[in-house]
RNA sequence: GGCCCUAUCGUCUAUCGGCUAGGACACGGCCUUCUCAAGGCUGGAAGCGGGGUUCGACUCCCCGUAGGGUCACCA
């Protein structure tokens, strides 16, 4: 393709705003994204808002909100239904031709109308070469002289995506394979019209565990894009993975910034089969983001994580601040911290633990004596630390004792005083988390037990 | 059911006729270690079946089989 060719490309995300952003949505616009920008093209986007009834303004603001919030943006936004009057003027054409006519209809069921447009089918073979699946060929007759308008004032989907992919010049329908079955039918319009063939390229959808079509009545709310805006996930970590689901490189590469994806994106290395979205690997990358997200904004993001939890939202600012990197290399999505939170895994940080006695020794000597030496020693080291002190001047005040009467009696009974649980966060971080005074009382409550 | 699409580890995938079938996620083991998490190392795990074509098929063709999509006066 040269250059000349290259500054035509038109490419389109058209939803119908009749439900949240779906994640398949989302990556169909992805990929008519990357296609435009890697070849300096066009992309617009186009509510699909012919359904009055079932058309909503909060999920057409959704939608807009999403792409923003992803960093996706477009270079035209339309709502089909303010073309109206284009539509009505080529359905009016097309019944003038006698390529469509209106039908009267018998036996009117409810919701049903008497008159309706139908396009007269000239029964013929289409064929098409989709940029992913290849040749494909429908024999359309089954089809019979389909609807595509209530009446001549309601033109229906089939005819508006011709009749405004036409009028908007797109050259590539990227979309779901889902509509591979519209496209004889949307190919028999273009004929009538006159208007020419856009290049075609269903991807393949994306699938649930059970590996069918992914939908919000099946398989519920986490389906839809804000559902991981809301679970915390990284817009970059979501347009990654989405990018890299039906779709790779050639080789093994896997983290992708959106630049890179524009640069390495290529249709031919569509997958043809369909993907199931695995949230496992999700985490996995959203948390290699996390892990890379500069100090600052980690911060931002783990402060208002932390503030969204009720009970740690308790906590002075500087006990949030001590927190951020305890919690930060725990979670995979910032969500995640309240998860864990109401799990009862950080009880400990702000609420005084109860523990067996037993439960401060530690399970390799279970020496009595040392412990307690140990506690007794643990205080008056805890005690001389500044009150701010951070969990590296704890540790550091701490270890060199720890390391000469042996890590296990000193460091194990700590943790169970301050944390009162096998399984815990290192004792240096509650130390700095839960501040000097609280520490102490904690260290004397466990002698107070073994006593 | 008709039509259409698809078919490599549990999942996402590499392979464009030469493969001891590679990587990632997840899982197991080991190391590190006061516990957990993280990290490092490591292990198990795949070509749907049958015919062709070919010196040689995971790769090409055909037939089965399985799965999916779609069959609105929705988009």
């Amino acid at each position: 393709m040269n250059k000349g060719e290259k500054e035509h490309i038109v490419c389109r995300f058209a939803p119908s705003p009749t439900g949240p952003l779906h994640v398949g949505g989302v990556r169909s616009a992805l990929f008519n994204y990357l296609y435009a920008r890697q070849n300096g093209g066009k992309l617009i986007l186009r509510i699909e808002d012919t359904d009055i009834e079932r058309s909503k303004k909060e999920y057409e603001d959704d939608i807009k909100e999403s792409f923003a919030w992803l960093g996706l943006e477009f270079d035209e936004t339309h709502k089909q239904s303010e073309r109206l009057a284009i539509h009505k003027k080529y359905l009016a054409g097309l019944i003038d031709k006698g390529l469509a006519y209106v039908s009267r209809e018998e036996g009117t069921e409810a919701g049903k109308r008497k008159e309706v447009i139908r396009f007269k089918n000239p029964n013929r073979t289409v064929a098409f070469d989709d940029l992913v699946k290849g040749h494909i060929e429908f024999d359309t007759t089954e089809l019979g002289d389909f609807v595509i308008a209530k009446s001549t004032d309601e033109p229906l989907f089939h005819l508006a995506v011709v009749v405004d992919d036409f009028e908007m010049g797109i050259t590539h329908v990227i979309r779901g394979e889902d509509h591979i079955s519209n496209t004889p039918r949307q190919i028999l319009i273009q004929d009538a019209i006159g208007a020419p063939r856009p290049i075609y390229a269903h991807i393949p959808l994306i699938l649930a565990p059970d590996r069918s079509k992914l939908s919000k009545r099946k398989h519920g709310e986490s389906v839809s894009l804000k559902y991981y805006r809301a679970q915390g996930y990284l817009p970059e970590a979501l347009i990654n993975y989405l990018a890299l689901l039906g779709w790779n490189p050639g080789d093994d590469r896997e983290l992708f910034s959106t630049e890179e994806l524009i640069k390495e994106f290529s249709m031919e290395r569509i997958q043809k089969g369909g993907a199931v979205f695995d949230i496992e690997k999700l985490n996995w990358m959203n948390k290699e983001y996390v892990t890379k997200l500069p100090k600052e904004v980690l911060s931002t993001y783990m402060l208002r994580a932390i503030d969204s939890v009720e009970q740690l939202s308790r906590l002075t600012d500087w006990k949030k601040e001590r927190l951020i990197p305890v919690l930060a290399d725990r979670i995979h999505y910032f969500g995640q911290v309240g998860e864990l939170t109401h799990l009862g895994e950080f009880d400990y940080l702000t609420e005084t633990p109860v523990y067996a006695k037993e439960a401060l020794l530690w399970k390799k000597e279970l020496d009595l004596t040392k412990t307690k030496t140990n506690i007794i020693a643990l205080i008056a080291l805890i005690e001389k630390l500044p009150k701010d002190a951070t969990a590296e001047v704890a540790k550091a005040a701490i270890f060199p004792y720890a390391e000469e009467q042996g890590k296990g009696n000193v460091l194990w009974p700590l943790r169970m005083a301050l944390s009162g649980k096998e399984k815990s966060i290192d004792p240096f971080s509650i130390v700095s988390v839960i501040g000097i005074p609280e520490s102490v009382s904690r260290l004397n409550y466990a002698l107070h037990l073994i006593e």
